[in-house]
DNA sequence: TATGAGGCTTCCCGTCACGGGAAGGTCAAG
DNA sequence: CTTGACCTTCCCGTGACGGGAAGCCTCATA
């Protein structure tokens, strides 16, 4: 299999799969004339890394999760524990949306929103009222 | 004013407000001896970049608020246009975390989670069960 | 006056996860 | 034989800075 087949195959583009290949996620053959070839073990790999990404984990943590994958004798505790932990970012990621969202949602109900150069928004954000950096971790 | 003192001021590392120098945000004065000398104006600028940033605006909308900050003759419904379009993303990513939020919770929920290798949080991603990247835009 | 500690300056590289695009080799069809 | 679609490597760019080196400047103290 080619890199256009995988790609499509696997949801991802070619570029992101040679980058794979350039930090280690994946080692696909190589064919006599230099095109990377392959294996279904390749695309399934691909496929599972593309799920991780999907689920906010990042390329290291997809490393150990591969590297979980492949260790027959892990423990699942392990797995959980990370899984746990990036929920836990996320999480936290949300709540630091929430609390944006909220100031800002603020800032602009209180705005006519009109030809008036009066505005609560830049007010808001000239003089630190409710809003800045104590909002945010 | 040095640049310690701004940086302590306004909350900033010195590091970002020579950056956002670097990038026209903001125009200090020069001593004689090379310091950046600041004005009360720059710290203003400053403080209501911070504001901006913390509320999550990118560096070129944080460019744009100033501007129409800065234009007497400003219309408020510019302004609340931006916010409302950062508004909207901010919602979108919400939205995308907790998708993610959700696929992982299900998946950690069923993993035992102890010192078998059994695991649903790996068979999930490997497989493509209610997980992968129909849950993200 | 020397010296040492702490400012300040510029400059350059690293981050993270790729994307864009150039220059050039390869393959299948007409 | 040519054309066009592949493939390869290589290098630069992203956003918003952070780290650290190399080299001035300044002030206080011995």
């Amino acid at each position: 299999m080619n890199i256009k087949d995988v790609a499509a195959r696997a949801g991802l583009p070619a570029k992101t799969i040679r980058y794979y290949e350039e930090i280690g996620l994946i080692r696909p053959l190589r064919a006599a004339n230099g095109y990377r070839a392959f294996r279904e073990s390749d695309l399934h790999k691909l496929a599972f890394l593309g799920r991780a990404r999907s689920l906010g984990f990042t390329i290291e943590e997809c490393r150990a999760l591969m590297a979980l994958y492949e260790d027959q004798s892990r423990a699942s505790a392990d797995v959980k524990a990370l899984a746990q932990s990036h929920l836990a970012q996320i999480a936290a990621k949300i709540e630091e949306l929430k609390a944006m969202q909220a100031t800002l949602t603020d800032l602009v109900s209180a705005c006519a929103g009109d030809h008036r150069p009066d505005c609560p928004i830049l007010a808001g954000l000239a003089s630190d009222r409710s809003s800045g950096k104590d909002c945010c971790a």
